[in-house]
DNA sequence: TCAATATATGCTCATATGATAATATGTTAA
DNA sequence: TTAACATATTATCATATGAGCATATATTGA
């Protein structure tokens, strides 16, 4: 087995003369599993559109209905819809139904201390 | 002032009638500042690209040169070169230079943090 | 100075994604 | 059952974004 068959052709010498190949094994060997690293990425995915965003945050303070959403972040009710359906398929939100009426709430504490988390970043 | 202009107009009568209304405006007072939500967003989603979250993942390891996470991460150098800009305009990762090679490395110890959290979640 | 190397950048294309309008679904009350 | 209402869905469109190619820039050593 070759091993300039494993790497990229990137025409790279620093590659196939093997620089760094502790540094590339160490860290490769700490990687997460391919599949964890993709399903973290559609997570923040999802927190990273600001209406998503807003969203979150409000529920994160408390249970919503989807019109109260709506008059509190001036969003029109289908885009509403539209990213809870997103957020609910992620089981990052969960609903209850009363009446006509549906109410949304976080489904998971970890949004909530992920949320502080990034903010406490972004206002150092 | 009427109150009916303040709220987008959904055909929603739980907003005419004012449903929720204290819900509504104790959430509206917890929420950020328009603009530290908007650059939470951005930042959530350097996070939620597959690439991106890789490279901040190997360098949450190790400092690396580009090649060396060409290597690691199978990824093409310009592509890689690419989303290292985006990460450091937005101060995520930082950079030195020796000779003709770069090394990027994490800028903040809380990108970290945040890595480890989400990862938490999806493992559960 | 010139060649080799490591990284960065500009451009283009394909794809992903969010907003909107129109409409459908489901629930309640008369 | 019908009207009114709250929410969901579908289709469409405009925009954003990531990858890749070609090429530019910067550094070192001969």
């Amino acid at each position: 087995m070759q091993p300039s068959n494993q790497t990229i052709d990137a025409g790279l010498a620093c590659i196939t003369k093997g620089i760094h190949t502790e540094i590339i094994s160490y860290v490769k060997d700490r990687l997460p599993k391919e599949a964890h690293l993709s399903d973290l990425a559609d997570l923040f995915k999802l927190f990273g559109d600001g209406t998503r965003l807003r969203i979150l945050w409000a529920l994160s303070e408390s249970e919503m209905c989807v019109c109260d959403i709506c008059a509190l972040l001036q969003i029109k009710q289908p885009a509403v819809s539209h990213q809870l359906k997103n957020l609910k398929q992620a089981r990052i939100v969960k609903n209850r139904r009363d009446g006509k009426v549906i109410y949304y709430s976080l489904d998971d504490d970890h949004m909530r201390k992920l949320l502080n988390l990034g903010m406490a970043h972004i206002q150092e």
